[in-house]
DNA sequence: ATGACTCGACTATCGAGA
């Protein structure tokens, strides 16, 4: 099975790349983020037209997750939300969805951008991120041998070398937000995109020719528990996916997992 | 070329993204 995560920037405005990313790629799970629209907004069609199945998370234009998957795949389980996601402002925003194929569970997730350090985003950013680990962590207890995979944009850059300039980032580089993603490797995730892909950014700002330039940011992961870390067998950061006609400013990672 | 932001929204500037 081939999974990938990727932060489209609005579904409907792209709906035509990433169909075409799934033809070309034939990924079988795709958990998209930032599809900035309703389910009732969602264009199906084009989607269908491909052989692919959707089910999608969206309140309104900011936000929202789906997944898209071969029609052939059963899909199980479904959350709009993982326990205890904190709320924004008495909302659970559209930043998480939950689905099982093939007994792996996948989350596709797009973490809050903090905005800024002392930003009150910035607090319900950490606090999202704390949740999921903790969520997770109590999943693994309960299950150590569940197969998960966490993926999204975790608007977090690990490594000094996940950013063009170190001085030129306030959030995604300071201390709290790198050891709140850090939780998830103490809790037993791996990022073995990381491993297979050494030396890649997954995002581009659209401004100041930033793709020409190579000046991005790696934030945007495929984060596996044990039992599914063993499972994969091959990772890409889909760069190619930046150029052309009307890109997303973030590009694919996708995984291949064996069954 | 990978080229100087882009999206959706109370359709016209503006918030948000990172």
């Amino acid at each position: 099975m081939r999974i990938a995560t990727w932060n489209v920037n609005s579904v409907r405005a792209r709906a035509a790349r990433v169909t075409a990313f799934l033809d070309r790629t034939q990924v079988d799970v795709l958990g998209m983020q930032e599809i900035k629209c309703k389910p009732e907004q969602f264009p199906y069609a084009a989607f269908e037209e491909i052989g692919y199945k959707v089910i999608a998370h969206g309140l309104n234009q900011w936000n929202g997750v789906a997944f898209a998957y071969k029609e052939s795949l059963d899909i199980q389980d479904v959350e709009l939300e993982f326990p205890s996601q904190p709320m924004f402002k008495d909302i659970v925003e559209a930043r998480a969805i939950g689905a099982t194929f093939n007994d792996v569970r996948l989350w596709s997730l797009y973490v809050p951008h903090g905005r800024g350090l002392d930003d009150p985003h910035m607090e319900y950013k950490l606090e999202f991120l704390d949740r999921l680990a903790a969520s997770q962590a109590e999943q693994l207890e309960m299950e150590p041998e569940a197969q998960i995979c966490l993926m999204g944009d975790f608007n977090v850059a690990p490594l000094d070398s996940d950013v063009y300039n170190l001085e030129m980032f306030e959030t995604h580089v300071s201390e709290p937000e790198r050891q709140a993603f850090e939780a998830f490797e103490q809790i037993g995730f791996e990022d073995r995109v990381r491993e297979l892909v050494p030396d890649e950014y997954t995002y581009w700002d659209y401004k100041d020719l930033c793709f020409p330039l190579n000046k991005g940011m790696r934030i945007d992961f495929a984060l596996t528990s044990p039992a599914l870390t063993q499972n994969v067998n091959a990772a890409s950061i889909e760069r190619e996916e930046r150029k052309g006609e009307g890109p997303s400013d973030h590009v694919p990672v996708v995984l291949e997992i064996s069954d």
